[in-house]
DNA sequence: GATGAATGAGCCTTCATTCAT
DNA sequence: AATGAATGAAGGCTCATTCAT
């Protein structure tokens, strides 16, 4: 236990010990025990910095939405064409699923968020979309996308089909992902099945 | 309660029960005594017949799972064209995690399944991917989709798209799906975003 | 299960067999479904004969206790001398327990036995003991055993000593016991220690 | 609730509090909540030093027997002659008896002990069984007692009749012992019946 | 009379939270 | 500020008892 750390900087790091137990054991079953020790530092600690067991996951959650979605806006404003902003969009979401895919899933089905916290992850929910929207609005303007596309069903199809492969892989086939794979995504959103 | 129903009707109001108290309060949150009331029987009476409360969420996940496999089966058979077919699986898609989107992400997450059960799981996951996997490979025989098209990442851009669709509607955006939308979905997969 | 058989068959089929089942599973271990099983009927017709669990305990108890006391003054009476009797005693110990050790045990430890038993139990007890008692004074009026003798103590030291060695043969060391081993008993009892 | 006794303290506490309701309930009638309650602590604290009740039952057993062994061995090393030795015997287990018959009428029926307990019980057992052989084999080199004396069955009366003894008293007869009674005692053993 | 499916009171155990140190 | 021993509310599960057949 670093002795120096600011306050700050012990909450950070109970947040990202939260996060693994979280991710590990499901709400339910995380422990605030579990989580202090993954900290590295005792049960009653982890009150001084996070009133309950629900605020702290409540937190985690606007902290890694937050990450998320900054995250993904660094991604494609890293791009030149829609392609590059795809594959980038990609690599993101694996890197961040990998690390936060349970997690994420555990998120989803936790029905007794505050009101606050729950508006703000539409919030940021939407936000992400935005992301994504404007991406595809820009391509349209760019004359990269065909101009009858519809936005909508476009984002779906892009987020869906990124998020299906990251689950595949890190569920039922834990193959590293290469190069080739992201490009073989790209290729078939952008010149469809056909 | 039905007096008359038979010992495996009863099993099955047990189950259907079952999975709408696990989808609205997850695994831990789904107490006994709520199911047994779903059901509209005594606490006791769900240990008739089924052994514990993980073996209840074993056989529900089975059940499930069982069902969506031959209900996408179903599904892509009644169609005559590949166009045909995503839009089927699109709708049942839809009116299936319509009806257990919730249940199927808690089941996702828990780590503790039997062997058995995993193993089942893992097996249906499989029969389902197959489903997709021949449509996409009968439609490509037929030219209905260009020979180059990568089988798997094909897989993927469909079943994630269409299942980030229905989450978008289910979780965030509650207007009821409509033929249009189908459509659209499927004029994006095939035609490509370009 | 014999159809024929009457109410009162019926109901010394079901005692036997309860017997057994709190003889191997103690009073709580003993569940009313296995005393069925063991009685060769189903769950509901135990509760025909008898009221409850604790009422069918306390009928057992009664009923063995009466078989021991009845058991023991034939044994007495069957000897002419007081070595005789005691062997006799010791006889009848070792078979009555050997079949009901367990439960005897069970029995002196149950608190809740109804008033009506408990007085029953006491009073079958002073009966035994009565029985012990006259057996030793007939043997002091006789000459068999010096007149100055503590009669109490006389009683305990055979109960003891006897139900002492059933004991160890049961529990602790399962040899069969022989005519040899009554006769040391009797031995050791009767010419003490010196 | 002393706050200064420390944890061994502590479950010594406990394990006595555990002695008491386990000798008034017997095994199964005894709530966790009533051993609290009588250490004067909460229902989880018993769980923060006993993992669960068969275990805060083996403990206690292990204890008990410990105890009973040490201070069998004590009375009788405190005695000169055969006579004394027997007269501290019988003292030690009216008084042990006195507090721990019930528990150890509990103990005898317990069928569900780990091996390791029931193999340390046996153990001590055969110890107890040691002291008093070796008691009397003593007794026997110094001509005390009468060199045919057959060792084990001198035993099972000597324990059979102690036993006896405190248990007619403890259950039936509660006069309180005296001295007179013990001496009677040791006068049939050492001299006999006859 | 005989049955066993249904019931729910009751108990062991867990764990979020508190608070004395 | 940090700790972890203590707590008790809550839930999974058992089983004596009931009652419709």
């Amino acid at each position: 236990m670093v002795i120096t750390a600011s306050r700050e900087e012990r909450q950070t790091d109970i947040l990202k010990a939260a996060i693994r137990v979280f991710s590990e054991h499901g709400f339910d079953g995380a422990k605030m025990e579990y989580i202090a020790k993954e900290a590295g530092i005792g049960k009653g600690t982890v009150y001084e910095y996070f009133e309950s067991k629900d605020r702290l996951f409540e937190e985690i959650l606007k902290f890694s939405v937050d990450r998320y979605s900054q995250g993904l806006k660094e991604a494609i404003d890293q791009g030149k064409t829609i392609e590059e902003r795809i594959l980038n969009c990609s690599r993101f979401n694996v890197e961040f699923l990998n690390n936060h895919m349970e997690f994420m899933h555990i998120a989803m089905q936790i029905k007794m968020l505050s009101k606050e916290i729950r508006a703000h992850h539409m919030a940021v929910h939407a936000v992400i979309l935005e992301h994504y929207s404007e991406m595809i609005k820009e391509a349209k303007a760019n004359g990269e996308l065909r101009p009858d596309l519809n936005e909508e069903i476009a984002m779906f199809c892009i987020i869906g089909a990124l998020e299906q492969f990251c689950k595949q892989r890190f569920y039922m086939d834990p193959r590293p992902l290469e190069e080739k794979d992201y490009q073989a995504i790209v290729d078939v959103l952008l010149r469809g099945l056909k």
